[in-house]
DNA sequence: ATAAATGTAACTAAATTAGTTACGATAAGA
DNA sequence: TCTTATCGTAACTAATTTAGTTACATTTAT
């Protein structure tokens, strides 16, 4: 949803409400505004309060990757997350595993992150 | 949690069974054997049924990697998914952004994919 | 003053997940 | 053959997450 929000930003290219997003989006105004509130303070639009109030962005579409909105929406820092359950002592697996296995998934993660820095904005308006 | 079992499978080297697994896991056999009869189905371990049963790897630990995993116990094909939201006719980016997205998407957890491939359930065993 | 918009809290409903209990089926071994 | 240890799986619970919704205070243009 907040590619969505954010291409439609691109694509009018000026003030929009969350009504019309929503509308764009097929959902409510105010999971829209959530999700404006979190691109927001990630800097990626300017939101303007009051009557003519509304949302635009915050820079070029030529300078907003995917990366960008991923980070701004998501707060778990992982894409895929390691079990919490309680560490065996006697066991060396236990013990470790983890440790090794974050190490590779964060590398797993990161290709996939340079993968999204290369899309940016512009390129998803072109493509459509 | 599949990972640490099929690290402690390789591990061990030895036909294990449920209980023994949990304990390395800190969780319950149940859990412990739903993952297990997804990592059967695709083939990765055996299991034994009866008295004296258990389960070993399919196969050497060389020839088992994090995707072989990772796709046994993954029931969503897409790792980062789409809204569903209903289209809206009237426009264009309604229309089309989720096409164009997921395309981008799709290559990204290509990387990722092909990233898990070349680490190896053996590569784990020797860093731990 | 009024109207139209954002920001956000609070609630609901649905979906997912891990954990748990229970029990049938299977197979080894006395 | 009986007993026992084990898997396979269904059914339930509790916790967590998510989208959607209602409501309303705040802000700003006219």
């Amino acid at each position: 949803m907040a590619v969505h929000i954010m291409t439609t930003l691109a694509y009018v290219g000026e003030k929009t409400s969350s009504e019309s997003l929503a509308l764009s989006v097929g959902t409510n105004p105010v999971v829209v505004r959530r999700l404006l509130g979190e691109l927001n303070r990630a800097g990626l639009i300017r939101a303007e309060r009051g009557k003519a109030g509304g949302f635009t962005l915050a820079r070029g579409s030529k300078e907003i990757s995917l990366l960008d909105i991923y980070r701004a929406v998501t707060d778990e820092q992982d894409l895929v997350s390691l079990h919490e359950n309680p560490e065996n002592r006697k066991c060396p697996v236990s013990c470790n595993v983890r440790g090794v296995l974050a190490a590779h998934l964060q590398k797993a993660q990161c290709v996939f992150e340079r993968e999204l820095e290369k899309v940016m904005l512009v390129d998803l308006e072109r493509e459509m």
